[in-house]
DNA sequence: TGCTTATATAAGCAGGTGCGCATACTCTCG
DNA sequence: CGAGAGTATGCGCACCTGCTTATATAAGCA
C-alpha cells in the first residue's frame, strides 16, 4: 500500500491533478500537454495515469476509443486531514474563523504571499 | 529547488513532522523514536532531518549539546494552498456537488469553465 | 476486413535516493 | 586538558522508480 504523498512526489502527477482539477479530461489530452511541458514519452504519462488509478487519485470512463479521468479527491482528503495537526501554525487563533475563512477564501487569495501574519478582520 | 511533496513522500520524513507537531524536540529524541519505529540508524535520522532543515520543514536551535528541532509551517502551507482546487470537492455542499456530477457534467462543459468558489449561501 | 487512432502493457535500463558504516565535530564536565 | 555524550557528514552500495522502446488491445472507419 502507497501512502498518499508517495503518489504526490512526483511533479508529473501532481501536474496531471492540477489538469484534473477543473475537471474530466481525456488520457490523450492530459498526454498531449504533459509530454509537452515534461518532454517525456506517452507511456509514461499512462504509466503515471495507472499510479493515479491505482492509488485512487483518479478514476475513469471509456467513453468510445477514449478514457476519460476525473479526479477521485477521497485520498486528497485524506492529505488535507493530515495536514489538520499543523494548521494552526498558520492559522493562529483563527480556529474559530475557519468558517469565515471557508466562505470567503478568496479574500486571501491577494495577499501577500510571504507575510506570516495574515489578514486580520 | 525540491518541491514540498518531494519531502513529504518518505515515511521516515512525515513521521519526523508528526512528531515535532506538538512542539519542539531534541535530534537525539526524534532519533529514539524513529530509529525504533523503522529500524534504521542515527546517521540515517540524521540525514533526513538535514532534508528537512534544507527544505524549510524544520528549524534547528542549539542548547548545549542538543539539537532541538521545531516545524517551519511555511512549506505546509504551500501545500495546503496546493490542496485548495480540490477543497470543494469536501468541503462545501457535498451533496450538492456529488448530485451534480453524478447527474452528469457534459452540462457544464459549455457553460461555466472556472467554477472555483462561486456560490455564496 | 484491414488500417488507423487512442491507450495500455512489457521489458530493460539509468539515475537518484536512502541506508549503514566509519568518522568528524562540538559542547560539557571532571 | 581529556573523556564522553550528542549530533552531523562522507562514502559506497543496493534498490527503487521513472523513462524509453516495442508491442498489445480495442474501437472507429473505409
Amino acid at each position: 500500500m502507497v501512502h498518499a504523498f508517495d503518489i504526490l512526489g512526483d511533479p508529473v502527477r501532481r501536474r496531471i491533478l492540477e489538469l484534473l482539477a477543473d475537471g474530466e479530461r481525456a488520457a490523450g489530452d492530459l498526454g498531449a500537454v504533459v509530454q509537452a511541458e515534461f518532454g517525456i514519452s506517452q507511456p509514461a504519462v499512462s504509466q503515471h495515469l495507472r499510479v493515479l488509478r491505482d492509488a485512487g487519485f483518479a478514476t475513469v470512463r471509456a467513453e468510445g476509443t477514449r478514457r476519460l479521468y476525473a479526479v477521485d479527491a477521497e485520498p486528497l482528503r485524506q492529505v488535507d486531514e493530515w495536514l489538520d495537526p499543523y494548521r494552526h501554525f498558520w492559522n493562529q487563533r483563527l480556529d474559530a474563523l475557519a468558517t469565515e475563512l471557508a466562505r470567503g477564501k478568496r479574500e486571501r487569495r491577494g495577499a501577500a504571499p510571504t507575510t506570516k501574519g495574515t489578514d486580520t478582520p
